[in-house]
DNA sequence: GCTACCAATGTTAGCGCTACCATTTTTTTA
DNA sequence: TAAAAAAATGGTAGCGCTAACATTGGTAGC
């Protein structure tokens, strides 16, 4: 069966794994039929299928999943593309991914950019070439060649976090509104003069549709919105730096309204430390919804987004597509929530 | 040169899209030499190359990896597999194992078992079957199935977080060791009366493994070390419940020793709420590190382990082997660091 | 000038599986 | 009971690439 050239000329080097026909060979079927047991069960007689099990057993067989997906044109993969790993926000949606697309069989392909178009451009491309079922992006904005590779391509595509003109699918929730929404809030608590303080917000570009948010909010009523942004990804001790340096370019400073949670809580945690009263000497608000936000004393008023929700709506939307049931809709907003605490 | 068959009788569906070979006519050379510029360019001469990546631009060629793979019987996939991607831990080894894997041009496959062997094994088979590079997965205890299976692979195995008979390489720590590093620190304090506090212990059998180390350096003092156990995972309210239980059963405890840094915290912030001085009134200590544990007033006592280390490092050791570098050790053990806050 | 060698490129045969169609066996219907 | 329909199984080509070997052409050595 392995051995049809008499000439015997070449040789390659062969994993020498047991393959589908040998397991056929020992259960006495075709190689098809293996398959068959492995793609499709219910195609097969019951004892055909027992027959076939107790010889994928004896012999040890280990799929071959690389020589299934070439054959097929498809491989259970689901690229998945986000900016950072180090952010929790990400680690929550590829959660909500993960969990999801496990239950029906299809397995992640985790790809990061660091916030770099580039990089993406390539893992997509990598992506493609593995053949993946369906493949969900952060954001909204790509590279030129990144866009027109993924309009070309036939399957399911999501980008998420983000609302707006999208390529395929669509999940997430306005961050303008967000930042609209929060500064608002601050104006009705009576707040005046609220500095908006940010990291990495030239690649974070969310988080400064926030501020656009925000600083227009501020706008309709007459006051300026000064920024703050620091280069380093967001953590606790850059939270109480922000803070002080706040205090020290703008010490009349009402509130703060901080690009995510990580550096409000830093912000509080450090304000404690200094005796500095929140909200009564500064208020303070952050975005994300953050458990840590809720567990510190003052609470954390801030936006909550559905995270984990993101990545599992993305995911049954690509489920649905997928297994041609209709979708609800091409694109879905999750929303947020204002999550008021004490602390503005 | 794709229609060598004249009889004409069957056709298959075919992707369409542009093949090696398709590069190959539009650049006038062999499709064997497209895979040179793709897979060694130095063995190419430069202006071959550069009319081949000419032709690629022009016709749009998007790389099929899954028939590479099939070809060379190996991709460059690294398989990874986690026990939950709920706890930071895992994250931030994640982490580690991504950046420096991501440098050598290798992907992540990253699977998580939910803590359940048999889920491990299934993954194990599904990866083997992507002939990955090689393959890291958590801990020392696998289903016998799955250690065999690993046993007869011919790639690099590291086990990782834990220290002790492994099937290959081996980066980790001693937990045991952790715990009983922290109960001579505790015992050295003053304190008798400790309780350890942790959750889903049957699992995560590490957590288990510094109770163990805990309990013997307190039998050594002739102390009983009694142990509580929540099924849920780690949360900051969990924690908080935690401190409460204690107090309730055993309301003569003068620290507590959690299973991990979330709990630890929980349980500080929430006493804070409380009015109950620490340590004060109680110490509280914990294990990992997280940044959060010395955000906090007090700063946590706990002992800090290198997360993303444990990442690099196997990491590095699978890139060595792979390029055959000799190895520092096929053990590396990476120790963990008693951080001295003011909590205990 | 001839051989020896090396670098660059080409030819061919699979890698192990599944799509496609064909055939055989079983079940249903007339 | 025979014919028709349905279910189960099989034969074979080919998915797109690379390993292994073959060939070509240029260059160095004597």
């Amino acid at each position: 069966m392995s051995n049809k050239n008499s000439t015997e000329r070449r040789r390659r080097k062969g994993s020498n794994n047991p393959t589908l026909g040998d397991v056929a060979k020992e259960a006495g079927v075709s190689s098809i039929t293996v398959s068959r047991v492995l793609n499709s069960p219910d195609s097969v007689r019951a004892t055909t299928r027992h027959k076939v099990e107790a010889a994928i057993e004896r012999v040890g067989y280990v799929r071959n999943m690389v020589a299934g997906s070439l054959a097929s044109a498809s491989s259970r993969f689901i690229a998945v593309i986000v900016p950072s790993l180090s952010n929790v926000v990400f680690i929550e949606v590829i959660q909500g991914l993960q969990s999801t697309f496990e239950k029906y069989g299809y397995q992640i392909l985790l790809g990061n950019t660091d916030y770099s178009m580039q990089r993406e451009t390539e893992l997509v491309n990598t992506f493609l070439g593995w053949s993946s079922s369906a493949l969900v992006t952060t954001g909204l904005r790509h590279e030129e060649g990144c866009n027109s590779l993924l309009k070309r391509w036939q399957k399911p595509v999501v980008e998420i976090m983000e609302l707006g003109n999208a390529i395929d699918l669509n999940v997430g929730l306005s961050h303008y509104d967000a930042g609209h929404c929060m500064a608002d809030y601050l104006l009705g608590q009576g707040y005046r003069r609220v500095v908006f303080a940010g990291t990495q917000m030239d690649g974070n570009y969310r988080a400064r549709l926030r501020y656009e948010g925000h600083r227009d909010r501020l706008a309709k009523a007459g006051i300026e919105a000064p920024l703050l942004e620091w280069a380093p990804a967001s953590d606790f001790e850059l939270g109480g730096h922000a803070l002080e340096r706040v205090l020290e370019r703008h010490p009349d400073t009402q509130a703060i309204h901080f690009a995510d949670d990580v550096l409000a809580t830093g912000a509080i945690l450090h304000a404690t430390r200094l005796g500095i009263r929140i909200p009564g000497d500064i208020a303070v608000c952050g975005f994300t919804g953050l458990p840590i936000g809720q567990a510190i004393t003052p609470r954390l008023t801030t936006i909550s987004s559905p995270r984990e929700a993101i990545g599992r709506i993305a995911a049954e939307q690509v489920i649905a597509r997928i297994e041609g049931r209709p979708l609800d809709a091409e694109q879905i907003d999750v929303g947020f929530e204002l999550t008021i605490g004490e602390s503005a």
